[in-house]
DNA sequence: ATTAGCACTCGACAACAGAGAGTGCTAGCA
DNA sequence: TGCTAGCACTCTCTGTTGTCGAGTGCTAAT
């Protein structure tokens, strides 16, 4: 596989993207700066096709990149170009307006991703499972029902319904909210149930409101990753590719349903940045998409996941330009107002 | 207009709500126990079509039931029929499921709703206005951040970042708590705006505190109903009315933007019914649509507003039923459990 | 090794005819 | 007088046909 393959799969992607149309030997011949005739151009077609590069919809249409093709274009790609000024403003501006609550943020976060690349966005709420505690409260919302309330280092606020034996005054509840927030400040939550154990071991009264804390604090901390945003769901129907309304609702159904987004995100693990081209994806329904997928931090150790969905033939270069700025933006957000 | 122009008429409209295709005088005379001939039934409808309650897409096709029809229809309708067993019992079962927290229940309502009626459907969380205050909570997130936990008599509760002078200890925010929760336990958002006002006269310190306390209350409680819940967006693209792409992402994209969604909840009032017909909704994007809502109660004067949005040929009874049903179970749910 | 040229393929699109559904009108019938 | 049968007419829908153009693969010439 010489230069020339390269530059003129290259010519073909980069026409693909934009166009979406089926795209010939003329067309990159006079297009972009490659200096060859078109019937040389459709030799080399001939043999990137052979190669697995590119897909012919039926004789005498012009070639379609495949998913091969993709693979090899991103790979080739991953440097994330740098953001024009004006969008980078954009996001900047979007996320600065001053709200404390990090749904909120998430939210926000969101909506830009979508509004800057006209696909579908997927931001993931932070992962709590490294996070480190520290503060516990827990107030009277009923007479045998309590709210915990979860400070963690990242500054973010979890809380459960907790219920609890009756007659334990809001006193007392205070008064343990205190001991816990001693106790657990600045521990993970492995390290909680280490020392729940020890705790349990010599306690007599109250073991019933013990036990429901720490239950609670399980089940906040692994359950709680599962929320999740969509910014843009109506995007994808701008191109031509879900003109057939069938697909579209096929794919927004997938959009509607968080337990089939969920693994799609978390499967992209830690990674800085993730690409899964068409079929590379596990669901079915999303053999036809593409989804780049990028994580932010919070603090030291924790990591959300944030990603974009869009046709196979989307504009990487952009997409991951956006994301790695955005990436950027709310570390940096997050992490300093702590 | 007589007996018989309603019968047709109505028979019209059963049809073209199931078929969505024009309906011609032959279907009629034939279909539902009408025993007239095709003749007749087309002088009839030429009759009803001059009265504005046909529209005649071109000259040989049927007819179609016009806004005024659907209104007229509706009107007649207006009691909810009775709901299968099966459905209602698919509403409880749904419902049931033990969660405690308010956002959990209503977007379940929101699922239910559309999977039932497969039109999309809206939710908004109840609006606080009327609501009583039982118990108020802060507690330490940063040195100078709390949160204040908020608990009505609905059993709702609401939480909201306050920025809290330095150096107010963890005890003092307790004993302020317990003193809040004293003062306005029972009262609402009016009274304790007097209330607050007496408090401010005789207080030296701590007058900051309170001042922020009051205002997140007045914004938590005023602002907080926007909160809205869509469910089965993409159910829309089932209809042929629907398979115009540009119509769907016209639909979609107002699904999108609470802003606009909420007025039109709004503007449904504190009616047990109000349906609007498409034209008679104010967005030209749902020109098409017709917007169904109801209320329903948690306990003695706190509303929601729910609706189902579909196309102005939607099956108004089943939409009607289905929101009756799930309109006492919610009020149920939520008023039982306090 | 590259390119010009040519025959061939195949989808897109317009034009067209026929079928079918529906209407309005008129005339006949109870 | 009210209903209906019949008929001519209109208009959409569907399938067919033919043409156009873009694109290919191959061969021969440079």
């Amino acid at each position: 596989m010489d230069e020339r393959k390269f530059l003129i799969l290259q010519a073909i992607i980069d026409d693909y993207i934009t166009t979406a149309v089926p795209v010939g030997s003329r067309t990159i011949s006079r297009k972009s700066g490659v200096g060859f005739s078109p019937a040389t151009i459709r030799n080399e077609m001939s043999d990137l096709e052979e190669l697995g590069y590119l897909d012919q919809p039926h004789t005498s249409a012009g070639r379609v990149p495949s998913a091969k093709a993709y693979r090899w274009y991103v790979d080739q790609l991953l440097s994330a170009g740098p953001l024009s000024k004006e969008d980078g403003d954009r996001i900047s501006g979007h996320l600065s307006m001053r709200s404390q609550q990090l749904e909120q943020v998430i939210r926000r976060a969101a909506q830009t991703l979508s509004e800057l690349t006209n696909y579908t966005s997927l931001v993931m709420v932070p992962q709590m499972q490294s996070m480190r505690i520290m503060r516990v409260h827990m107030v009277h919302v009923t007479e045998t029902m309590a709210l915990m309330i979860v400070v963690t280092n990242a500054g973010m606020i979890k809380d459960s319904l907790i219920r609890i034996p009756e007659g334990i005054s809001g006193d007392i509840l205070y008064k343990i909210s205190n001991m816990l927030t001693e106790q657990l400040a600045g521990l993970t939550l492995d390290e909680i149930r280490q020392k729940f154990a020890e705790i349990f071991k010599d306690l007599r009264e109250n073991r019933k409101l013990f036990a429901s804390v720490l239950d609670a604090l399980e089940n906040r901390m692994a359950e709680g990753e599962s929320e999740m945003v969509v910014g843009g769901g109506a995007n994808l129907l701008h191109y031509p590719e879900y003109s057939d309304v069938e697909k579209a609702r096929n794919f927004l159904s997938v959009l509607e349903s968080k337990e089939k987004l969920y693994p799609l995100l978390r499967s992209a693990g830690t990674l800085e940045f993730s690409i899964r081209i068409g079929p590379e994806n596990d669901l079915p329904e999303l053999s036809e998409c593409s989804l780049v997928t990028a994580t932010y931090r919070i603090g030291e150790d924790t990591r959300g996941t944030m990603g974009i969905i869009g046709p196979t033939r989307m504009n990487y270069q952009r997409v991951i330009s956006v994301l790695d700025f955005m990436g950027k933006a709310l570390s940096d957000l997050l992490t300093k107002d702590k």
